[in-house]
RNA sequence: GCACCCGUAGCUCAAUUGGAUAGAGCAUUUGACUUCGGAUCAAAGGGUUGCAGGUUCAAGUCCUGCCGGGUGCGCCA
């Protein structure tokens, strides 16, 4: 067990012999913010002492009493009002990571217990093109699969595919009148692209053109053999782009159900909705009144239009019910752009009418817009959405300009690989580093930068690591860690905060913890390479370096796996 | 009008149940052994965390008001 979890249960069981009936999920340890404190801190003492009109020092004395640590910490220290500071033994410190680097563990535990979380993320649509609007749902999302999965728990991808909408109705028009066979075979997306944009535009003009468009998409909703045909091939078409996307990102979905694979669910989901006097009739339409929440109370959900369609609430009330009867999860996770709060706020509030008795957690983690530097929406020049794939394209290729300035004498191909991992890695970077909360600008310099908290950064950390495994001639004796000088200490010590850190991002959603953790630990590892020789080093503290070097590697590897991040050995 | 989110160094961003002296990179200034890979490192300057109150042992974080910006708000998804 990690130092961190022994000293987490050892204080809860002591603090429950001093106060019985204390909340134990308040006792949290975690790493100090400055080394001089030690290297773990708890401060639930205060809080546990101010609640009982206790004073905290004397509470943490009490508590002290009934803790023994003597195996793995110094003494106990009593800070402030009552902070506990704890500080590893130099032979804890070194046994946790000789065992690590025995392959025991990678500082990190499994979650207990396990648990089943369905994500929904990314969720493209059909007949157009992805763009940077999906990347970061994409990107997010996956780490959090990575993470989740990391830690244990059993995790269903599901990509809700926009398959089943009234775009098709114009599609199909414009498919049957104006399709060119040839753009359709050398670009499928943007003929198909086109063919909305033309119809659509047509539409303004000219009535008719929406009547036609909506005829055909009433033939297609109801069976219709020739609009079904067609709209079964721009299905494949899309699918085919979608897979070459997610192939270059290293994306793989469980599932992908779209829209579509609930049509039929929708009619007898409204209809028991309003049996069991969820939803009722409002103004023509149905709708679900959710007046027990303030902030809803004047926004119901609709869930049939007053033409008798469906919305996007029904299709995810269709959908949420499947996930649920299917896979029985603990969690579901959707990860979209923040503004479809609202939205989810409906369908979660539509959903505990519906069935109050679930314990599913359903979570709607939700992120921040990228901007262009001009601090509006990012936009091409020509002021088009940037595509996902053109994105992609100039990422590689500007890495690729950089490493064949840095690196020359590289042959092309090895440069086009290190190229395609270190584009890619800093576009998914770029995106998971910012608190998703926050609006993001977007920039190309900064992504790709070779120093500051960037992809090629940590990835240049890793090759130096890499180099000196190359470099190396003599046999190794020992896999023994015994770190002497401050820099060694301190990056040993931050190895064993990777799984402090893997929970704290499954727990908040957040992989910028993540980013923040391995940036450090990348820094740490410099400073430990700029001043501890490890190959100039005497046999026994090279070894030691070596194993240092090695778990450091490990962990960068296996962080960076987690953001959805490849490594290379040279760059 | 109502609701949600945001406002932190010149710029772009961090800050883990409220926790100890608010941290990075860029830019600026100065320095480093022709290096276990210089795509590096060390150092300096730069802050009344939009404003005003409040709660707390402790507030960038919570509450109230104000100012500024973004987003959403019944038949699009």
């Amino acid at each position: 067990m990690l130092p961190d979890k022994q000293i987490l249960r050892r204080l809860q069981q002591a603090v429950s012999a001093v106060l019985p009936e204390a909340d134990l999920s308040m006792v949290m340890v975690r790493p100090c913010p400055d080394p001089k404190f030690g290297d773990y801190q708890s401060n639930a003492l205060i809080s546990l002492a101010k609640a009982r009109k206790m004073n905290p020092r004397q509470l943490a004395e009490n508590v002290l009493g009934k803790l023994d640590l003597s195996n793995i910490c110094e003494k106990v220290e009593i800070a402030g009002p009552g902070f506990l500071n704890f500080r590893l033994k130099p032979a804890a410190l070194a046994e946790t990571l000789t065992a690590a680097a025995r392959g025991e563990h990678l500082s990190f535990d499994q979650s207990s217990p396990p648990r089943t979380v369905v994500l929904d993320f990314s969720s493209p649509n059909v007949a157009k093109p992805m763009h940077v609007g999906h990347i970061r749902s994409t990107i997010l999302g996956d780490c959090l699969a990575r993470t989740l999965r990391l830690l244990g728990n059993k995790v269903i991808t599901d990509n809700h595919i926009g398959d089943w909408g009234t775009q098709f109705g114009k599609l199909i028009v414009g498919w049957k009148k104006h399709l060119n066979a040839g753009a359709l075979a050398a670009d499928p997306i943007s003929e198909m692209e086109r063919l909305y944009k033309l119809v659509n535009a047509a539409g303004e003009s000219d009535p008719r053109i929406l009547d036609e468009a909506r005829q055909e998409l009433v033939k297609l909703q109801s069976g219709d053999g020739e609009n079904l045909k067609i709209w079964r091939e721009m299905l494949a078409l899309s699918q085919k782009q979608f897979d070459e996307i997610y192939a270059r990102l290293g994306i793989k979905f469980d599932f992908s159900l779209g829209e579509s694979f609930y049509n039929d669910r929708l009619k007898s989901l409204v209809d028991e909705l309003v049996g069991k006097n969820v939803a009722r009739e409002s103004e023509g339409a149905i709708a679900v009144f959710l007046e027990d929440q303030p902030q809803l109370k004047d926004k119901p959900a609709l869930i049939r239009k007053s033409d008798g369609g469906f919305n996007y609430a029904t299709t995810d009330l269709a959908t949420l019910e499947h996930r649920l009867k299917t896979w029985h999860p603990d969690e579901i996770i959707y990860v979209t752009d923040g503004r479809q709060q609202l939205h989810f706020q409906q369908v979660f509030g539509a959903f505990k009418k519906w069935h109050a008795e679930s314990q599913t957690r359903l979570a709607h983690v939700w992120f921040g817009s990228i901007l262009g530097e001009d601090g509006k929406p990012f936009k091409t020049r020509a002021g088009e959405t940037v595509k996902l794939a053109d994105l992609l394209d100039e990422a590689e290729e500007r890495a690729f300009n950089i490493v064949s300035e840095k690196n020359p004498s590289l042959p092309e191909a090895e440069r086009r690989e290190i190229a395609r991992v270190v584009g890619i890695g800093a576009v998914k970077y770029a995106d998971l580093l910012p608190n998703r909360q926050s609006d993001y600008v977007f920039s190309w310099d900064k992504m790709l930068a070779l120093n500051g908290n960037t992809a090629p950064y940590l990835l240049y950390a890793y090759t130096r690591i890499r180099s000196i495994f190359r470099k190396l001639e003599a046999e190794r004796q020992k896999m023994e860690l015994n770190p002497a000088a401050p820099e060694e200490i301190s990056l040993a010590k931050h190895l064993l905060n990777f799984g402090l850190t893997l929970e704290a991002v499954a727990g908040e959603y957040r992989p910028n913890f993540l980013c923040n953790y391995l940036y450090d630990l990348a820094g740490k590892f410099t400073a430990f390479y700029e001043n501890c020789p490890v190959l100039k080093a005497d046999k026994a503290m090279r070894d030691s370096r070596l194993v240092l070097c090695d778990l450091t590697a490990r962990v960068l590897k296996k962080g960076l796996d987690t953001l959805g991040i490849e490594v290379v050995d040279q760059m």
